[in-house]
DNA sequence: TCTATATCACCC
DNA sequence: AAACGGGTGATATAGA
């Protein structure tokens, strides 16, 4: 801990706020407990609006520390006072310290107090408390009392986190990772536009859409109850025309899209209940979190994952659900949008971390699929996407799912071909890109004798007897792309960038119209410059979808499924 | 009637 | 035993 030297003051802190679905944080107080002097702040709400800054410096000679750093920096902006410096997130820290182990308390503050037991609120008190604060409005002297020594109970237990976790700390990569939260709190911030009006009309519409598409086409079959599909009904139509179905082993009827698919091959007649079921499973909207400005917003929960990326909920994010609702962004007046995101960043990544340079050459041809054919003798040397499409599109399965641990089997089924074209296909990769297979090898062997994998930046994953071979080699390239998506987004919120969101491996900026083109050029260049930190050099492109007022966001997987929907509520797509 | 589990679908 | 990585979440149904 002999870094705490490094800083002239190390505050711990910790804010309550109220945050409604889809709207920005609204801090209710702030508590603050400076480690090396001891010192002690608290702050209750109308106070803190009256502040121009916080309650302390938070230049590069302050360390902030915080449990979960988006929120309390989510307050800072809320406030209008300065980014700290320096942060330095426990909660980051403790996922990448614990990421990969069972820490039975989860990864909480209070999982991360039990994980070194230390003493920690009870959780039932915390709960309690919490509903306090988000109740809102007005707050008794005596309630405020409580809410403040809440906070304070939490920033007590953040100052015994700290020396704990402290002797474990690679301080320099935590404070990559806490600069992150400050990109994260200012996308949390941001926001995707959404068009408000459809929305609300679909939502208006939203049983009836279920119903009418039901009533359709279940007239012909009768296994809906209301919108509720009945697996004994469809075995008994099964049942009466005579249509063997294949069971799971549990010896329930299999009913996922594929067993559908394959089904409607030999027994057409059920085909419009699958179209059905696919339609309704995509109906889902319920959930999203749109505030009271029109603005998608959730918690982005960053470095939820094993891996390192951010895990925001599928329900209240408008990039959780299926495609077609990414039709619902629409950029106000005045203003553009752009997705902007990695080409292949996977294949990249495996490209420039395994050193195999057929597999670079494949990726900086711009046609990774139709040179890796060509490389594999595969296809012709003069082939094209447009002469080969068919051959080109089993080799896009290869290249993607080795990175996956994909098998021979796995392969042939997925292509829907015999089992010796899976296992050519492989043998044909294995040839063609040796290097890599030395190095994937590698990777599992490293995972295994030092039961530890690590990112470029330190992120890790722990690896125990149990661990699944496909998930450790697949680890370097999920885990480095979202190292890469983090300080892309760190680069561009800093350079003033207004990014919407993060989306695994792109991202969703704004502008207004006439800036648009130069912000994407921008945040561009912060992408590309990413990816040759984080791969010692090898540069990775972008592709760019520009949407401009009075348009809304496409996804062509979804545009059928759009218009549908519109339809069915009178609204033109 | 409520809850837990299995299954499935969606995303990158 | 299965053999496609990381996730979240809805739904249907079995079980308490």
């Amino acid at each position: 801990m002999d870094w705490l030297g490094h800083f002239d003051a190390v505050w711990c802190v910790d804010f309550e706020f109220t945050a409604p679905p889809g709207e920005r944080p609204s801090p209710v107080c702030l508590v603050g407990h400076e480690v090396l002097t001891g010192r002690r702040v608290r702050v209750w709400q109308d106070e803190l609006r009256a502040l121009r800054e916080p309650p302390f410096p938070v230049g590069p000679r302050t360390l902030v520390v915080a449990y979960y750093a988006s929120a309390e920096l989510g307050c800072f902006l809320a406030l209008g006072w300065p980014m700290p410096a320096r942060v330095l997130d426990l909660f980051p820290e403790f996922k990448c310290r614990t990421s990969g182990l069972a820490t039975p308390g989860g990864a909480g503050l209070l999982g991360a107090l039990m994980y070194f037991g230390l003493e920690a609120l009870d959780a039932a008190e915390k709960d309690g408390m919490r509903q306090l604060v988000m109740r809102g409005g007005q707050w008794t002297p005596d309630e405020r009392r409580a809410v403040l020594d809440y906070c304070e109970s939490d920033v007590a237990a953040l100052t015994r986190l700290l020396p704990a976790m402290g002797p474990g700390l690679d301080l320099p990569r935590a404070l990559i990772r806490g600069r992150y939260m400050a990109a994260a709190a200012r996308m949390e911030w941001a926001g995707v536009p959404i068009d408000t009006d459809a929305l609300a009309a679909f939502k208006h519409h939203w049983l009836s859409i279920k119903e009418e598409l039901i009533a359709r086409i279940d007239r012909e079959f009768g296994v809906y109850d209301g919108t509720t599909f009945k697996a004994d009904r469809w075995a008994a139509y099964l049942a009466a025309h005579n249509i063997p179905w294949p069971t799971l082993p549990s010896g329930k009827l299999a009913l996922d899209d594929d067993t559908f698919r394959e089904m409607s091959r030999n027994h057409p007649r059920v085909a419009p209940i699958r179209e059905l079921r696919t339609s309704i499973s995509q109906l889902r909207l319920n959930e999203l979190a749109v505030g009271s400005d029109g603005r998608n917003r959730c918690l982005l929960s960053a470095f939820g994952s094993k891996t390192g990326r951010n895990q925001p909920s599928n329900s209240k994010f408008v990039f959780g659900p299926s495609a077609w609702l990414r039709s619902l962004i629409r950029p106000g007046p005045g203003k553009a949008v752009a997705y902007i995101d990695y080409s292949q960043q996977e294949l990249a990544i495996a490209a420039a971390l395994s050193g195999d340079r057929r597999m670079q050459a494949a990726y900086e041809s711009g046609d990774f699929y139709l040179t890796f054919a060509k490389m594999a003798g595969g296809v012709p040397a003069g082939a094209t996407k447009e002469s080969h499409a068919a051959e080109r599109e089993q080799f896009k399965t290869v290249a993607l799912g080795v990175l996956y641990g994909l098998s021979a089997d796995g392969l042939a089924r997925k292509l829907n071909a015999p089992p010796c074209r899976g296992r050519d296909l492989l043998r044909m990769h294995k040839e063609t890109f040796r290097q890599f297979w030395r190095w994937s090898d590698a990777v599992q062997d490293q995972a295994v004798l030092v039961g530890k994998l690590e990112t470029v930046f330190g992120w890790a994953v722990r690896a125990g007897a149990d661990a699944n071979a496909r998930s450790l080699r697949n680890f370097p390239m999920q885990a480095n792309g979202s190292e890469m998506l983090r300080l892309a987004c760190c680069d561009a919120t800093e350079a003033g960038v207004t990014v919407c969101c993060p989306v695994h491996d792109a991202v969703l900026i704004e502008a207004a119209e006439a800036e648009i083109d130069a912000a994407v050029e921008a945040t561009q260049g912060h992408m590309r410059r990413a990816s040759e930190i984080v791969l010692a050099g090898f540069p990775l492109r972008t592709d760019v979808k520009v949407v401009r007022h009075p348009d809304r966001y496409s996804d062509k997987r979804g545009a059928a499924m759009w218009r549908a929907v519109c339809e069915l509520c009178g609204r033109a797509p």
